[in-house]
DNA sequence: TGAATATATGAACACACAATCATATGAAGG
DNA sequence: CCTTCATATGATTGTGTGTTCATATATTCA
């Protein structure tokens, strides 16, 4: 290895770099998207595309435990992709961003195009 | 505990369930979205995003070694989300898909959307 | 054929993380 | 108050995964 001396394409690098979004940012959509790569949060993610839930009903229809489900609504909830609001001892969730549906709806799209 | 047994609301959670996407597409997405959630996957798409590029500038771009950005890119080409051409000896990688650039500005939206 | 170079790949290790179990919190009802 | 119930949270553990190091593959060129 030695074209971390010899750079190959030396426009194409600079061209580029300039374009990259700040590091910052790119860890950012890491830690977002990171909440999708999970099964366990995509189903609570994709019932909750189709109403608000309370955390019990959340488990029962995507087969979890209730700790389970409950531990990954906290981190959906600190990604602000899940809202909340309490009545009585019933915690109803519901997404929280537009974009949430957009992304799972891309997700799909590419899921099927890849037959 | 004990919701498991006593459905709390037994309609929401039979409508969430028919709409539910099957388990196997489940894995599939989780899997796919999961090739975004680490952050030199994403410098890697950010960069393919500008254009092509062989591995060795990748790697000088998003200051990685080459192996790393060889390993990751293994990973993104069994989710077929980059694809590639030789060319001697260098290899060039692009995005395989449209459904990437557009994961990628839903993500970038969230975030700033999240100041 | 042999040296140089760009990329790929295998093994090993350190670390992150999802599930579980146990327990805590907090609200409603008797 | 005291119990019940819905949810939250802390500790533990096993598994997954990103990086590194070493080496293999493959192509060009002398």
């Amino acid at each position: 290895m030695q074209c971390d001396l010899i750079i190959i394409h030396e426009e194409a690098v600079e061209e580029v770099r300039q374009a990259m979004p700040e590091a910052d940012q790119i860890e950012r959509m890491a830690g977002l998207l990171k909440a999708f790569s999970d099964p366990t949060r995509l189903k609570i993610l994709e019932a909750l595309r189709q109403r608000e839930l309370c955390v019990c009903d959340l488990a029962v229809i995507i087969e979890a435990s209730q700790s389970s489900v409950s531990h990954q609504l906290a981190g959906l909830k600190a990604q602000q992709l899940v809202k909340f609001r309490k009545e009585g001892k019933v915690v109803y969730y519901s997404l929280d961003d537009d974009h949430v549906a957009d992304i799972l709806d891309r997700a799909l799209e590419h899921i099927r195009h890849a037959e």
